[in-house]
DNA sequence: CCTTGACCTTCCAGCAACTGGAACCCCCAT
DNA sequence: ATGGGGGTTCCAGTTGCTGGAAGGTCAAGG
């Protein structure tokens, strides 16, 4: 299967799936002319890459993650500890955005966004710091 | 006042100071030895940018802020269409991260979490495309 | 006068994870 | 042979810094 087939069944774009091969995330082989050739097992780890990347985990844990899916041996709580690491980092993210959004948020409320130039927003991040 | 000062007065890293001066967001002037000498206007820009980097705005949108903080003819609407605009790619940040927190939790809510290979997390990862 | 150390300067590299584009090769149909 | 739709490589750019090397400046101490 060429590098089109592999992104059309993977839903990873192309120049990504040359990205990944390039910092060894998967290794088609070559045809005689020089084209990627993905097997099964490779479509198999770009589905599995894609959707890590879609839980927001980095490459780095993707390579972690893929390694413990080809472990026989391995112990679901390895797996378990990345994820819940994962988790963590979202939820860090999570409380930053709602941090940003709420005084965003306040700000706009106060801001009567008509003609005239005064501007709670603009007095607030140009704005001293408070000082009584 | 030179870089450290500037520094230690706004929480703005000198070595982000620099970068902004790269990019034309401030233009301390020059002392005879070279040095970046910073003026109130510049530490109450450095300030300005500081401020709206923790709320999320992107440096293109700093540069628009700080031109509307300068022009007395602006209107209010036009700081607020901006800061709603950041609004709205903060929800949307939110709303994605949102989703993948719960994929994860619940994955994680399904693993074991011991020594076992059998895991949920991996299955679903690495799963064919739901069949029946 | 010389040294030490804390400043400051510039420039270059690298981070994450791609993405776009140029220049070129390959293969099949007409 | 020619046209079009694959493929290939490599280089540059994205965002917003951050680290580090190599070197200039300045005030204090001996």
């Amino acid at each position: 299967m060429n590098i089109s087939d592999a992104s059309a069944r993977t839903g990873v774009p192309a120049k990504t799936i040359r990205y990944y091969e390039e910092i060894d995330l998967v290794r088609p082989k070559r045809s005689a002319n020089g084209y990627r050739s993905f097997s099964d097992a490779d479509i198999h780890k770009l589905n599995f890459v894609g959707r890590a990347r879609s839980l927001g985990f980095p490459i780095e844990q993707c390579r972690t993650l893929l390694a413990l899916w080809d472990d026989e041996a391995r112990s679901s709580a390895e797996v378990k500890a990345i994820a819940e690491a994962q988790l963590g980092e979202i939820d860090a993210r999570i409380a930053d955005l709602r941090e940003m959004r709420e005084t965003l948020a306040h700000l706009i409320g106060a801001c009567a966004g008509d003609q005239r130039p005064d501007c709670p927003i603009l007095e607030s991040l140009g704005g001293e710091i408070a000082s009584g």
